[in-house]
DNA sequence: TGTTAGCACTCGCTTAACAAGAGTGCTAAT
DNA sequence: ATTAGCACTCTTGTTAAGCGAGTGCTAACA
């Protein structure tokens, strides 16, 4: 069977008016609904095509029909082809950038949450392949040395290192040296073993301290694998019947304060090419977590200068509004974007 | 009328069943529950009593009674006398302290929610009074100079300061001195605008630049004002279902999800003695939580070393396990305390 | 005088029955 | 190909009845 345009109006139709009133809808009110002219009988013949083809479903036997999985995919797909509009207020919420970037995502992610009635959640910049800058030590006293470690994109990590016997100036200042010149520049395979023994052989007695702050600076560069997820309006799903159910939300809850299973979905959307803005739609079983699988989940990567992305999604009921969800996250996505340009000049 | 030792066991049996089973308790269960050997008539009688003392009441005629906030509230206290048990199994639990603050707190909350099935917060230690232990200066390139600042408790916080045109070495070396000299062991009270001016005429040119390095200074020591919040188990009140209804639940989500709420009790919970064990528990209404009014709330605060102190809580319904909960808290607590005094020797 | 047995009464909860409404599928007419 | 009409199904809401749990009161009892 074919998907004519007459069906697709038909689809569009159900799915618009599923999406405001979250109730099944029948032939009947499509019938007056549609600019078609098409009469409630006609219309349940289509209707029951797109059942037949998978598009919508039926409940139960004489109730309306809902759209499936696929008929939001198709739905989704189809929009994604038009051009989201602008949602200019967001931009006045977003002026002032917060000095620290806890307060600042932590704010996206509320913006984000008043703004649509869903759940939402915002990853920090994750950084990869990232570089050292600048390595200082410094003795805080007799026993101990802070080691502190800066990375391209200013991430800068501090490590107490506890020494047995006192280090003196002279030595140092050497040692500081030995690592700036050695490790300056370099990513994290970079430091292989040669330059590490090599490093540790110009130390000398103090080769297993540098052994120590040659962690510290791993430490600093690798990708780090626990992220940080900033979410909000996790009780909007109280506004969704159909997630509010007890076992549904709790599993829902659970997600959003145990965030690891969160960061599934931030590896997923990062993973997956997605469409050419980089914004991914879940619905339903597509999604990457079982807790969502009523849900749909769409996602947007950001870009805080090279290498350093992180991950915003809204989580809400498979009738979401999608056309101004994604609206909404690619103007918070162009937000961020380009937050770290005006942040180099 | 006087609360004779009878009453009180009805009243201790009431509640205990209460707690059970979420239902309203009838006269002929206590009849049968309790060892006094009374007939469910002469209960009834003192149920009566009871009720009108205001310690339990009937959410409507013909159904059995539930524990009033005063009742509670006279449970708890009467229980609180008694030296609760030790919770063994937890200390297992929390062998290996985690290097990272965030990673232990986070997973205390964790094992109290586990372990109780209510919902949990945890805060991490919040300083005062605390001193300046170590400041370290370092030139990242010609425009970025790093300040490291280290307080007493080894709280780091570092700073990049922009400056307009390079600064060599040698002063840099000097402005090192100058900070270590005039601020270490210095409490924030006692940086006063004297010190500073001294400061800033002794840096002759680079007064400014010292001004910066102040501030970073005393956004390191200063008693920090939003304090970081963990929960765990925020899910588990809906297992209760007088707190899972649509509106209950949505607000205690909410606080969960938002933490500054949480604060507030935090702040309650350290402004007042409490009582011997530094064990707080409020009680329905008395919650400093407006969204919290159906719950009740247990608190304890540890100490983790002189001056950085913290707070454990769990929220849950008012049928509380009282006795379990203050229990693990108690248990808990001692773990925190002693794990600072471990990790000096 | 305190305790108990018995009984009538109340109230909430469950179930069944029923009516109304919405929606479908099918058929026949256009 | 479209539509009007009709019988049928299923959901939802309402009402009534019955049940069970629990109370309050009274009278009997030790």
């Amino acid at each position: 069977m074919q998907l004519d345009e007459r069906k697709m109006k038909i689809l569009q139709a159900i799915i618009r008016n599923y999406l405001e009133t979250g109730e099944p809808v029948g032939s009947r009110t499509i019938s007056k609904y549609t600019d078609l002219n098409l009469s409630s009988a006609t219309i349940r013949n289509e209707m029951s095509d797109l059942e037949e083809m998978g598009y919508i479903l039926q409940p139960h036997t004489s109730a309306g029909r809902i759209p499936s999985d696929k008929g939001y995919r198709l739905y989704v797909d189809s929009m994604m082809e038009e051009n989201a509009r602008q949602v200019e207020e967001l931009k006045e919420m977003l002026v002032e950038k917060d000095e620290k970037m806890d307060h600042l995502l932590k704010q996206v992610a509320k913006v984000l949450a008043v703004n649509t009635n869903y759940a939402t959640m915002v990853t920090a910049p994750r950084v990869s392949g990232n570089k050292v800058k600048f390595i200082q030590l410094s003795r805080v006293n007799e026993e101990q040395i802070l080691a502190v470690v800066v990375a391209e994109g200013n991430i800068i990590k501090n490590t107490m290192i506890n020494v047995d016997e006192p280090i003196n100036d002279e030595v140092m200042l050497k040692l500081n040296i030995l690592l700036n010149t050695s490790l300056n520049g370099l990513a994290i395979e970079e430091i292989n073993l040669a330059l590490i023994s090599k490093m540790k052989a110009q130390a000398g007695e103090y080769g297993s301290f540098i052994g120590d702050v040659i962690d510290a600076v791993a430490e600093t560069i690798k990708d780090d694998d626990d992220l940080e997820v900033y979410t909000s309006g996790a009780n909007n799903i109280f506004k969704y019947p159909e997630l509010a159910s007890e076992q549904n939300a709790s599993g829902l809850i659970n997600a959003f304060e145990e965030k690891e299973l969160l960061a599934q979905l931030v590896d997923s959307a990062m993973d997956e090419t997605g469409n050419k803005n980089g914004i991914r739609v879940y619905i339903g079983e597509e999604s990457p977590i079982q807790s969502m699988k009523d849900c749909s989940i769409v996602t947007a990567n950001y870009e805080f200068g090279e290498g350093m992305r992180g991950t915003i999604g809204i989580i809400g009921p498979k009738r979401m509004d999608y056309e101004k969800v994604v609206g909404t996250l690619k103007t918070i996505k162009t937000q961020l974007d380009t937050l770290y340009q005006d942040d180099k000049k």
